[in-house]
DNA sequence: TTATTATATGACTGATCGGTCATTTTTTTA
DNA sequence: TAAAAAAATGACCGATCAGTCATATAATAA
């Protein structure tokens, strides 16, 4: 890695975070410099614009937590574990696994009318997670843990709508409460399709 | 209404959807001011500052979500075509009721790090929306249309979630596809609790 | 070690931001 | 209808925005 390939992974590192706490709107580049102490001018050596490394954080952001997200299921033994490990790491948004919680929320909710290159990346972001639920899913049928009439498709798709969902009200109420009934709920589903 | 009163709700009316489409940071003073061919002079006239503003924004666009939502439920007769309504009301995210899609979703992702206040009016707005649909499987159980077991409280957090979670998919994919199956095993969830 | 290339700097630009205010126009009140 | 109050105007302000560039420094290659 050569000294610019260093310079311009650090700042993504710095930036994402704050690009997902404050949205991409409200980051100045002056945040991006104080948060890495780096001049403007370096700043654009690596990145052509701002809307440049506002999507190279969307990416890092996407990736940082898709990457501890899949550490965590690779260690669960079987399909239902995988399942409640999903859960289980998205529990607390109070305290989200990434700063700013889930970049899939906000920076869908942000782009989704006004950014169609950012919405495009979250499209494919909540698609390739709901992959990995249907997967499990399938893979517990494969493996007779689970119901074979259970439509992986379709739940991975309610499943993930549970949690985005239970995401947003537990941030706004500032409490995980009403996450634990969806969690609750969730893997009583689960259970009732486990053979 | 006086002349001031008047407009100053003029105001309102043309920035809400304008803030619920892009969003508070990247909204300007300049995009109302165009929208209601106004001078600068006079918005601050009727606010004292683009916060001001904002907030009545998003009052507004709740307020009319909301408004039009109980419009819609208050025609119904049973307590099942109720949730149904609530259902269909916002089954089209793609051509949402509200331009911009869900107000509750894109200013609670905005604000949830940054803007307390705000923060605090979409808490309120989520659980005023799980108020009505718990309110709704209660009037069912107590009338005899529901299972009496059925949890009311708890459906209407996770129907919410799903509903909010449903929204997000189908902003971001441009498409009500995967709304539909949300849709699909919300009724039936009902139906299952219909005596 | 030297020549070349890549990286870092910070002053600078023009545009736009939120917000102010003296003045004019309109509305309301007496 | 006349006086007072409210509302509308647009020029103006300082701050901040994204982005540029000549210059300096550091890293790399010959």
């Amino acid at each position: 890695m050569t000294k610019g390939e260093e310079t311009r992974q650090f700042i993504i590192e710095k930036a994402a975070p704050i690009f997902n706490t404050k949205g991409i709107a409200a980051t100045a580049m002056s945040d991006i410099m104080e948060a890495t102490k780096l001049s403007k001018g370096s700043m654009y050596v690596h990145f052509e614009n701002k809307d440049v490394l506002a999507c190279a954080a969307v990416d890092h952001n996407m990736k940082v937590l898709g990457d501890k997200l899949m550490l965590a299921i690779s260690k669960s033994k079987t399909a239902k574990e995988e399942l409640f490990t999903y859960i289980d790491f998205f529990s607390n948004a109070v305290n989200p696994p990434l700063a700013g919680g889930c970049p899939l929320l906000n920076f869908g909710t942000e782009a989704d009318d006004t950014n169609p290159v950012v919405k495009e990346k979250i499209n494919k972001g909540c698609n390739s997670n709901q992959q990995v639920l249907a997967s499990s899913v399938n893979k517990g049928i494969a493996n007779g843990e689970f119901n074979p009439e259970w439509n992986a498709e379709e739940f991975a798709i309610v499943m993930f709508a549970m949690m985005e969902g239970g995401h947003l009200i537990s941030r706004v109420s500032g409490s995980n409460d009403k996450m634990k009934v969806i969690i609750k709920t969730l893997k009583k589903i689960i259970e009732e399709n486990t053979l």
